[in-house]
DNA sequence: TGGATTTACTGAACACCATTCAGTATATTT
DNA sequence: AAATATACTGAATGGTGTTCAGTAAATCCA
């Protein structure tokens, strides 16, 4: 009976296009000012369709986040690719910190915009864990050979990560300008940053 | 003439009024679920007239955060007291990071939520700037005595600054649930990469 | 094959939202 | 006392997320 599973098919179709459909308006135009009315008219189905595959906005955010993941560990995977754990930490910060300047609304879908996860905490594992075990793979493999400060595992993954996010997201809401105040592009400044850090952290 | 005095006053009743009644139930419900309707109600006026006093709910976000970051600078002013720079410097990360934890909601408004600043950039200046020198102020006395590992002024402010906010701000998305799996206070952990951190930066 | 049933979808309706603005009532000035 | 300026109202506009009775097509069963 191969009916079942074409309907299981087109229904897997049918919500990628919804994702799809509402990555890209999320992108252009904001989490916020994409409304189901706007994803519904581009995908050319009525508002009532997108609430058979989606329980609501939120778990269609959800879901958009978790592609988002994946491109951030498609771009791990391609520049953080060192032999050396310490220089493959910088190319992993680097990476982190370019993706959140390159792809300043998907940043936010990620990380800023509150998601459902602070509701169901335990229904879906979360979204960013297999990005963040790339960095606590490395860090361990640092700590390992003793090239790190660090003595607990938690603590350096903790710091490590905060240091990113702080400055990419301190970054997207503009209170950098506070103390960037030349036109400068703020790049090399943030990798600068990173550099700093990472050197500051080894033994 | 002391009619346009007291107009003038009662003007700043008013709007004083309504952004006490705005962060009160900003903090209580959230920015996203609290309307203009709700803050009418709640200060026995019609929605319109809070339009007399703010041009739209981003400026009453934004005259929110203002207060916000007074209390952080309070905050700052009561705890960071010591005549040692080192230990003040912790006196500010550990201020910060209790800051965050004790109001998230505050928090979110300051730093997190999509704010006016965005476009408006030069017409208000920055509302965190003066916590922030104060930041900068203690930075830049322990380097003048060479206790730190940077050189640069600025580069020491971001790095500083991103990680405190990094600490704060991936713990209030939940994104230290990733790591942290115990159900031990989560305070004494952010404490320790405070303390951890300033020791790594110092010469 | 034909009637019953399930599935997929619609779009109007509901209860909200931010924002605007003609109208009104009070206070001030002339 | 009349004219003007100020402060406020609340209905209206054009949006929002979400629900649900109704419809039409696809599938199943006799």
């Amino acid at each position: 009976m191969g009916i079942s599973e074409r309907k299981e098919r087109e229904k897997g179709e049918m919500k990628k296009m919804i994702t799809t459909a509402a990555m890209k308006m999320f992108l252009e135009d904001g989490y916020a000012k994409t409304s189901i009315r706007n994803i519904a008219d581009s995908i050319e189905y009525s508002p009532g369709t997108i609430y058979l595959y989606y329980k609501d906005k939120d778990e269609l955010l959800y879901e958009v986040q978790g592609q988002a993941f994946l491109q951030l560990l498609e771009a791990f995977k391609k520049n953080a690719t060192s032999k050396d754990p310490i220089k493959r930490l910088e190319q992993l910060g680097k990476t982190y910190v370019s993706f959140g300047l390159e792809n300043p609304e998907l940043y936010d879908l990620m990380f800023i915009i509150r998601a459902p996860m602070n509701v169901d905490d335990e229904l879906h594992k979360d979204n960013g864990a297999e990005s963040f075990y790339y960095l606590v793979d490395c860090l361990g493999e640092c700590m390992k050979n003793g090239l790190l400060i660090f003595k607990d595992h938690m603590q350096a993954a903790l710091q490590v990560w905060s240091m990113m996010h702080g400055l990419v997201s301190l970054n997207l809401r503009c209170r950098l300008k506070v103390m960037v105040m030349g036109e400068e592009s703020i790049q090399p400044i943030l990798f600068k940053a990173v550099e700093e850090y990472l050197d500051s952290i080894r033994v």
